[in-house]
DNA sequence: TAATTATATAAGTAAATAATTATATTAGTG
DNA sequence: CACTAATATAATTATTTACTTATATAATTA
């Protein structure tokens, strides 16, 4: 149960079309910015910008490694988003479609 | 299964604060704008154009009966937004408090 | 340590949108 | 039919916000 203020303060962060597609992305697996950057085919700094408000909201995990900072999806204690994102297509396809950053 | 971009439009619709709030009371039971109105304290017209738009986006039923509109929520074929709708706190008290606008 | 790569932050701009005020429509009633 | 009540629509305004461009930070490597 939470505040009326708080689930909306959640949904605004999952209603942006780039933030719902950072966070089908993650579904499949942790990413890096530039990854990420890549599929979406945006400016490094709008990625960033999104990925910081998805971590302030509690909705992804971050965690630096060497020069990378890799993202993954922390939704482990919320149900009620996991069944969100399942309805989201995958995105394998232009996850293949890329190269990988390194 | 959804497009991004038809969740994300939805999403959008449920983060707004107001009409959170409203899809809240309707959990509780179908109303007209009058009640809306009065237990959000707000603006006749502000209430009607937040039901136009979920109502535009499936969200809710209308159905007049009379002078009246009386809306409800429709989420029947939804599962993954009656959870959300789940995790809201009820209404019952601000519900009662008012004493309805016939 | 200079150069490079990955990422973050800051500032500015343009577009989207919630709320307000004013007016129109629709239905009931004397 | 005039009047009132319930609701919708239109137009305006103010706020929010996504994106861009420019710059800063952090880690790696030659």
């Amino acid at each position: 149960m939470q505040t009326i203020e708080e689930l909306s303060d959640t949904l605004k962060l999952l209603s942006d079309k780039t933030r719902l597609t950072i966070m089908a992305l993650l579904r499949h697996r942790e990413m890096c910015v530039c990854d990420i950057v890549e599929i979406l085919e945006t400016t490094q700094p709008n990625i960033s910008q999104h990925l910081k408000k998805l971590r302030m909201g509690g909705l992804i995990n971050e965690e630096r490694r060497s020069q990378w900072i890799y993202y993954s999806l922390n939704l482990d204690d919320k149900d009620y988003l996991k069944q969100l994102i399942d309805q989201l297509p995958s995105m394998q396809e232009k996850i293949n479609a890329v190269k990988g950053c390194t």
